[in-house]
DNA sequence: GAGGCTAGTGACAGCTACTGACAATTGACA
DNA sequence: TGTCAATTGTCAGTAGCTGTCACTAGCCTC
C-alpha cells in the first residue's frame, strides 16, 4: 500500500465489494443490479467493471480467496502425508486462520452469509463449480509432483482430488441447507465427519452396518 | 406425434436445436448469437425463447437427454447390486443405446462434437456442472431408497454419488481433451478404466505401487 | 514547484441475452 | 364454415457488459 493512488484504488474496490455483498445477501443476487451497487458507492458503472469482470466475479471474490488459501495449504503439507491425508489436513486446518484473512476485507459474518447465497443462486453455484474445477486441476498437479507421478498418464491425482472435492461439495451443501450454525467450527466438524464416511459409502453393502 | 400441430412444433424445435448445435460446433458458442440461430431456421427470436429457456439451454439439451437416461438406468438396476456397482453398470451400459436415442434428433457425430464445445466453453461448463448436481441429488435419493436409508440423516447416498460423479467428470475431461477417438466405445472403455482406479487413488501410498 | 505523463474515472453509445404485452395467424373441432 | 385455442410475430423495454474518448488527479522529472 505505497502510493496514494494505490490506496485509493484499494478503497474503491473494497467499497464496491462490500456494497455488492451487502446487497446480495439482503436483497438477493438476481434482484441486485450493477446500478444498485455503483449507486451505493457513488461511482460510475464503468468503474465497477474495471474492478470486477462481472457481477458474478464480485459475488465469488471471497470464495476465490479461500480457495487460493486452500491450494497453498495443500502445497505446504509435509511430504510424508498420503494424498488424501494431506487434503484432509489442509481443509480442516484451513478453516482456522481464514477468519482473520477475510475480515481484512469484509466482516466474517457477511462472508458466511454470502456462502449461502451462492449455494442457493443457480447462476452463482454454476460459476462457483466451474472455478472449483480449476482449483482442482491445480491441486492435482501439486499432488502429482509430491508423489512423483505424471498427471497426464496417471489418473490418480485428478481422481483423488475429484473424490475429495465431491465430499467437500456435499459437506458445504449440507451446511448451507441446514438452518443453524453460521460459524466456522460447525463446518469444520462436519467436514471431518463426512470425510470419515468415504470408506463406508464405498462399502459393498450398506444394509449390514 | 398425433396432430399436425404437435408435429409442426416438434419440427420447429428440432430445427432450432440442430441449427444451434451446428453453429455452436463450427463457429463457437459465444460467437453465435440467438439471431444467427433463428435466421438459419427463419423464425422470430421470440419463438426460440419459447422452446428454450436460453441459449445455454439449447446447448445443453443433448446432455440433458443422456443424463435423464442415466438416472432411469440407475433406477432400473437390480436391487442386489451394491450402490457403486449399480452406478457403474448404469453408466457403462448406458452408452449403448444412447446413439439410437440421440440420432432421432441430431446426428451422433454432432452430439459428440458438442460435448467438446461444452467442455471448452466456460459458461457452458459451469451450467453443465450445476445441472449435474441436480441429477446427482436425484440419484442419491434413488440409492437411498434402494438401500433403505434416509438421505437426510445418512450422508452415504450423496457421498457415493458425488464420488462417482467426480470420476465421470475426470473421465469426460480426459476424453474431451485427448485429441482422437470421437466414438462411444472409447469413452466407455475409459470410464471403466478410471472407475477401477478409485481404490488405488485412495490408497495410502502411491509410491510403492 | 511547474509542467508533462499516465492511471483512473465518468459519460455516452452500442451490443446481446432475455422478457412482457398484445396482435396476428393457423390448426382443431363442432 | 365459423369459432376457439394454441402458436407465432412484432414491438418495446431491461440488464449485463464493452468500446471510446475526454477529463481529472496523483506522480515524476527537471
Amino acid at each position: 500500500m505505497e502510493t496514494l493512488r494505490e490506496r485509493k484504488k484499494q478503497r474503491t474496490r473494497d467499497a464496491l465489494l462490500r456494497a455488492a455483498l451487502e446487497l446480495f445477501t439482503t436483497r438477493g443476487y438476481e434482484a441486485t443490479t450493477v446500478d444498485d451497487i455503483v449507486a451505493a458507492v457513488d461511482v460510475s458503472q464503468r468503474t465497477f467493471f474495471r474492478y470486477f469482470a462481472g457481477k458474478e466475479d464480485a459475488a465469488l471474490a471471497v470464495r476465490e480467496m479461500s480457495e487460493a488459501r486452500f491450494v497453498e495449504a495443500v502445497r505446504a503439507r509435509p511430504p510424508h502425508e498420503a494424498p488424501m491425508q494431506a487434503l484432509r489436513q489442509a481443509v480442516i486446518e484451513g478453516w482456522d486462520g481464514l477468519s482473520e484473512a477475510v475480515s481484512a476485507v469484509v466482516p466474517v459474518e457477511l462472508y458466511l452469509r454470502m456462502y449461502r447465497v451462492i449455494e442457493s443462486t443457480p447462476a452463482l453455484l454454476a460459476a462457483h463449480l466451474r472455478r472449483s474445477m480449476e482449483a482442482e486441476e491445480k491441486i492435482a498437479r501439486i499432488l502429482a509432483e509430491r508423489e512423483g507421478v505424471d498427471v497426464d498418464t496417471d489418473p490418480r491425482p485428478r481422481l483423488v482430488v475429484a473424490l475429495f472435492a465431491g465430499v467437500i461439495r456435499v459437506t458445504e451443501r449440507q451446511w448451507g441447507t441446514a438452518a443453524g450454525e453460521l460459524d466456522v467450527a460447525a463446518i469444520r466438524e462436519l467436514t471431518a465427519r463426512y470425510l470419515d464416511q468415504v470408506g463406508p459409502a464405498l462399502a459393498e453393502d450398506w444394509r449390514t452396518r
